[in-house]
DNA sequence: GTGAAAGCGCTAACAG
DNA sequence: CTGTTAGCGCTTTCAC
């Protein structure tokens, strides 16, 4: 399986293969028959450049790596085939790793990365530890974290506005007539859902209605643990909320399940709202209302952003905030009208 | 932000380059005590291997490519998952490219992966045609399908024993009392669905039941294509068939969707069994009863026989096909016993 | 317009 | 055991 080279092209059109490099980057300092030439014989004789020496000496791979927690997790595989398709719009390409919920591993693979010569990173955090636990290796590569805030920490992130959703979020509750809702999911040490469960607080605050959480400590993305979670509260009976405000919507998920084994009717006898709007959140018989990440501008924003990174030698960060939105479906119910 | 080398090692050691290469790959060519030094020089001034130029010498990667027609298709992720993990346990890294559906695009990435240098590629097309698409590259790169039955063809694949999967569904529900059975969606040119239909009408054969099979062109993975299509069969009142097979779980969500709107319960009036389980399968409220595909197995099968083949010079091909098993859920009623 | 040559960071003979 | 040296395939000055 021995490749064709450079070489090999330039001994059969009697050239230097500095002159097949020309002919082959676009340059203009060749003549149009020779680049012609040589351009056929490339052809014919099936040539394939090799990007890795190419690499070497340009110094830059037009790769990006990225990583994620699960790649089978229906939030983070459509993000990662956004910014794989915008990448490569760009002409780069991605590697994936998988870190596993698992911080050291999270490190372990950013290195990797690193001496990949990658170009540069794009995280997807499953908290906010991730920050700090990266701190140092921040500093070797353009990086840019999606989807988690950081708040004002000095490093690039595109999120969407956590706060401003379930504020969203809660107020549409309210006007279907809902006073007493269980905001579903805090967990600590988690910007993200801080600012989540805070915008929930705030506008029941400002509703005039007593705003209640739920913590944990569990995972918030699975929806076994949701469904452990909300066994917990649904325990308790007759059931004092009318309405649940989950803080994703795998966890909601989990109360769907919950609710069903418990004999609790949705939207029926409690409202449901989830957060992010997976792909799962439109399913016949799920139709989840819930509150929209925009996932593809997420994407290319977090893309388009590290690309400048990468371009502009000028050190700082940007922190790009995307407006979440309403999404209407079926597990909400106005408890003003008659049943 | 230059980075430093082995040469700024070599400089503060004292020692030639070779040297430092030496400790770092672990030779036993070198004294005990001036690797410690070396290596503890290289942790001081956090030096990172440079993969690429190592990569330039050695002639290979420890890079793999993976082309999915989506990520974002809660199959491929699960099986995107696993591959990376199990790439990964072998020092290999994987890029990963979306074809969209396009076999141009496929062909696009095939190639850009090849001038890659990846060590070898892995492919889940979305059709049989893939195989001749891009059977001028294969020979360039070892190559491994994976899920797409090629039958015969001399190219490595993997898959699951798609008419045995049939064959077993349809005896299930057979054995709850079905006997007009519909299987519903079949694509002609993908001899995994041709098979997964023979196995279904084998089976209705040997059971000495009538096949009914409604074929079709669209996409068999997509809810929404699979809802359209079930729209159809719901067209005729009253429904004909006690049992539907789906050909995909995705198309199964599809019927769900399309009975729901039609007033039809599942499994109440029609049982509804779908093929693959995926992960949607088992959310709350779909609960379908289906075919598994052994993706974590399939997944690292596909990554040994790569790994096999790149060490292996010796050209030649395996096909491994695994057992399917059934999954019994929800979605499927036993019809002898009264309502 | 084209060729010669240096060098990207590293490994692998080959000497000593 | 350690140093010297020759590349891997390509881009890019610098001459001609």
């Amino acid at each position: 399986m021995k490749s064709i080279t450079i070489k090999d092209i330039a001994k059969v059109a009697n050239v230097s293969y500095a002159t097949v490099s020309r002919a082959l980057s676009g340059s203009n300092e060749i003549g149009e028959e020779t680049r012609e030439r040589v351009l056929k014989i490339c052809q014919e004789m099936g040539y394939t450049a090799n990007t890795v020496a190419r690499s070497m000496v340009m110094k830059q791979t037009k790769l990006l790596g990225l990583i994620v927690a699960n790649i089978d997790n229906p939030f983070m595989s459509e993000m990662a085939y956004h910014i794989e398709m915008r990448a490569r719009e760009h002409g780069y390409n991605l590697m994936l790793c998988n870190s596993s919920h698992d911080l050291d591993l999270e490190r372990n693979v950013f290195e990797l990365l690193v001496s990949r010569q990658v170009d540069g990173i794009i995280l997807v955090p499953s908290s906010s530890e991730s920050y700090a636990n990266l701190k140092p290796l921040i500093s070797k590569v353009p990086t840019v974290f999606v989807s988690e805030n950081l708040r004002d920490l000095p490093e690039s992130y595109v999120s969407v506005d956590n706060y401003r959703g379930t504020h969203i979020g809660t107020e549409y509750l309210y006007s279907q007539g809902h006073r007493d809702i269980l905001y579903f999911g805090l967990r600590k040490g988690s910007v993200t859902h801080q600012l989540r469960a805070e915008g929930y607080m705030d506008a029941c605050r400002e509703l005039g209605i007593e705003p209640h959480v739920f913590s944990s400590n569990y995972s918030l993305s699975s929806v076994q643990a949701g469904s452990q979670m909300a066994k917990q509260i649904f325990a308790a009976s007759p059931f004092p909320y009318s309405a649940i405000f989950a803080a994703t919507d795998s966890l909601a998920l989990g109360v769907f399940a919950a609710a069903d084994e418990a004999g609790i009717r949705i939207p029926e006898d409690v409202s449901l709202m989830g957060f992010d709007n997976i792909l799962y959140a439109d399913l016949p018989r799920i139709r989840l209302t819930t509150i929209e990440q925009p996932k593809k501008t997420m994407a290319t924003a977090a893309v388009d952003i590290l690309l400048e990174k990468i371009t502009d030698e000028t050190s700082g960060y940007s922190h790009r905030i995307l407006t979440p939105t309403l999404v209407i479906r079926s597990s909400c119910r106005n408890i003003l009208e008659k049943k």
